[in-house]
DNA sequence: TATTGTTATACTCTATAACTATA
DNA sequence: TATAGTTATAGAGTATAACAATA
């Protein structure tokens, strides 16, 4: 499957391949963890970017989807006990989630639940570890075409 | 962010987000890609699982879900004339579902098309696309547990 | 007028359970 | 009885469009 000219090194689809492999196993421990704790990843991601409080507009952009979205996921999250909202005194239009301590201790246990990643990612060695931090700081800038 | 124990060396959980973000960023662009041809990510997922002829609970195991799934999946990618479903010879209870020409070039447009993905990994040396091919390989078994 | 959050709507993906036709 | 595929159902995520309150 990989390249035939230099063997060991693979091609740009090999690479794409592997990378979206890890992607997959990644985000299959990460549901794995959240739904231990009663969530749907997107719930899990939602609360993780709300460790500091943000503003409903501000959170669909850090989860990437339509602000309507996030009313919904911000429903469950808060009728779980594990976020809430705040009027914004400057501006009455928006509304601030928080994470409550319920929520914040859910997510430390969330991260302390991926168990598959911190094996996979644990065994590398600092070279590894330094390699591969760099090459996805390398990547990351291309993939997302900077923003 | 990083180690302030080693500097340029992450931790363990520095790495899980890095390699998160590099996986979020390809599925974008994945999505997008599919999305440009018309299709989800689901369906274009299951399109490349379907590049050899695979009896419908096989797919299903492919794409990690459950077997009912799977037919709302390919009933819409048939209803789109890239795929169909014929019967297996040997057992008349199990379909085999299989790629049509149509969808063989759409599964080759959106590889094609996926512009941030050969960017990003095209600008890796040879060095380079060695060293993460090995770490993918490293860290793949521990994250899906040997499966 | 423009913006924030919400609601209404529709589609897709997902799992569970029940059904059918084969084996 | 067991298995392959389907259907029915329900919940969640997603986008678009329209809306009320506020700026």
């Amino acid at each position: 499957m990989g390249s035939t000219l230099t063997p060991g090194v693979p091609t740009t689809a090999d690479l794409m391949e592997a990378v979206a492999a890890v992607g997959t196993a990644y985000f299959h421990d990460f549901a794995a963890a959240a739904a231990r704790h009663g969530l749907t990843s997107s719930q899990a991601k939602a609360l993780k970017a709300v460790q500091e409080p943000v503003p409903m507009r501000a959170l669909a952009g850090r989860l990437g989807c339509d602000a309507s979205n996030v009313t919904g996921i911000v429903d469950r999250l808060e009728s779980l006990g594990l976020a809430g909202r705040e009027a914004a005194a400057a501006d009455r239009r928006v509304k601030i989630v928080t994470i409550t301590p319920a929520g914040a201790r859910t997510l430390e246990a969330i991260r302390a639940d991926m168990t598959r990643a911190h094996e996979a990612f644990g065994s590398l060695d600092e070279e590894q570890r330094e390699a591969l931090g760099r090459l996805c700081r390398q990547v990351l800038p291309l993939l997302t075409g900077g923003q």
